[in-house]
RNA sequence: GGAGGGGUUCCCGAGUGGUCAAAGGGAUCAGACUGUAAAUCUGACGGCUUAGCCUUCGAAGGUUCAAAUCCUUCCCCCUCCA
């Protein structure tokens, strides 16, 4: 390949912020560099957010470079104000450690641990934890003007938004994250920094400090980079769905959920997110590009999309089953199911749930499925035709499923209109529903 | 401290004694059209044992046959003055 990595890069729109782009290209390309991203742990997974700096950072490895990803083991217990309109709650020490081990070994497989530029795992906690108050204000507070800070977007939103306010603790994030800059340059000697664009200011501050330290002398030369926010075209928030964010965990977002996910790309976003959430090489997207354009109806794009984020996350084991949940649902006659195949639905991720051997009332079930928020809400979409029972469209809103007419005796496909889906299967061990009554 | 304005169903926002489960918009969900897209159109959008009933309009009381609307107290927010 022709390009450098920044030219790749831009060519991907994955630059937004660059402190020094010329000087950046050139150290990237007389040498085999040291860059960095930090993770703070606020749930116990990612989400497909954080697959865009996490990704980049897979980038900047394929060109020779070593990443570090940096676990917020400690950032995450002080939280960052950026981007945030309120305060947060602080999160308990064995809890946010816990999320730390949970993302820790989501990321493991995203990043190459092997090999030259084997990529180097760290948690900012190995370094704060035992550190005192007093070094820390001496050796970081010292660095900082609180003139400059009361500055930084992030908290004069805060100070002047009208009951609301920034605590001490929120307000001294940025130095933690400088520090982790500084501290990484020292060990590793790390000279970039990226993340979303929200981080620009917190990434600054760290490179001003390992300049003010002057770490390891040589390297004063420090960079700053940051990857876009995510947009869609439609101006709809990005990551979303119906039941929430779209995470890396699998149980919390079936790989099945994933693959549709990303299949439902509008065409307006899919070759962007081609370019930022996929290795395809931007000579195959233009080529994906020029077919969108002439049979879109096909959305070959979006299949590639699908497969390409899918497999990076889940493997291509998890491809597979979504590809085959798919065309089972859209494609091919439900009745042509066998009952393996239902068995399969369930263990690739179908929503399922095992009933008792009686019957059970549609919007009961529709509730119990979680495809209907109330008995209510279930009725109206039933008398909206939004309801089926094994592919065929429900008119009765006090049908009985009593397992006569369930597929092998046994399973009940539920759909609530068009890609919500639910299995229902019985049980027969289970003759009685447990007393509730 | 003084003077005003305000808290309405997920969000914005109308509503000042019955015709209010509460206009309108957004978000969301479903249907039609399609390509499991976008746009558009239609419908739904507190709960239930649904031609009826129950719970909601910052909180608690009160007036009334009847209150989101009136009165009392309390909590919270905003603007201006000091």
């Amino acid at each position: 390949m022709g390009r450098t990595l920044i030219q790749e890069l831009e060519g991907r729109g994955l630059v937004a912020q660059v402190s020094d782009k010329p000087r950046l290209s050139r150290h990237l390309e007389t040498g085999s560099r040291t860059l960095y991203c930090g993770f703070d742990p606020t749930a116990d997974s990612l989400h497909i957010g954080n697959l865009v700096p996490l990704l980049t950072l897979r980038r900047f490895q394929s060109f020779g470079h070593r990443p570090i990803l940096l676990l917020g083991g400690a950032t995450g217990l002080i939280g960052d104000p950026s981007g945030r309109a309120d305060e947060r709650g602080l999160n308990e020490n064995d809890v946010v450690a816990g999320w730390v081990e949970r993302i820790r070994s989501q990321v493991e497989g995203l990043i190459d641990f092997e090999g030259n530029n084997a990529a180097i795992m760290t948690n900012n906690l190995d370094w704060t934890q035992a550190l005192s108050v007093i070094d820390f204000l001496r050796d970081v507070g010292k660095h900082f003007s609180v003139n400059a800070m009361i500055q930084r977007d992030s908290v004069r939103t805060r100070i002047e938004r009208d009951g609301e306010g920034i605590s001490f603790t929120e307000f001294s994030y940025v130095l933690l994250q400088a520090m982790d800059y500084a501290e990484l340059a020292k060990r590793y000697d790390c000279t970039v920094q990226i993340g979303g664009s929200d981080q620009w200011g917190n990434i600054v501050s760290g490179m001003d400090l390992v300049r003010r330290k002057s770490v390891g002398q040589a390297s004063a030369e420090v960079f700053a980079m940051t990857v876009p926010l995510i947009t869609k075209a439609d101006g709809t928030k990005f990551g979303k769905t119906a039941s929430g964010a779209v995470w890396l965990d699998e149980a919390r977002t079936s790989p099945y959920s994933f693959y549709q996910f990303w299949l439902n790309t509008a065409d307006s976003d899919v070759i962007h997110f081609l370019k930022v959430f996929t290795f395809v090489s931007l000579e195959d997207i233009s080529d994906l590009a020029a077919s969108l354009a002439q049979s879109s109806e096909q959305r070959v794009s979006q299949r590639r999309l699908a497969e390409e984020v899918t497999r990076l996350v889940h493997g291509a084991g998890a491809v597979e089953s979504a590809r085959r949940i798919t065309d089972c649902l859209f494609q091919g006659e439900l009745t042509a199911l066998t009952e393996s195949d239902l068995d399969q639905l369930r263990q690739d991720g179908m929503g399922c749930t095992v009933l008792p051997d009686s019957a059970i009332g549609l919007l009961t079930a529709m509730v119990d499925a979680d495809l209907a928020p109330s008995r209510g809400a279930a009725r109206k979409l039933v008398q909206n035709n939004g309801v089926r029972v094994n592919g065929i469209v429900q008119i009765d809103q006090d049908r009985e499923l009593d397992w006569q007419d369930a597929l092998y005796g046994n399973y009940y496909l539920l759909r609530r209109g068009k890609k919500n889906w639910h299995l229902l299967v019985r049980d027969k061990d289970r003759a009685e529903l447990p007393e509730s009554a």
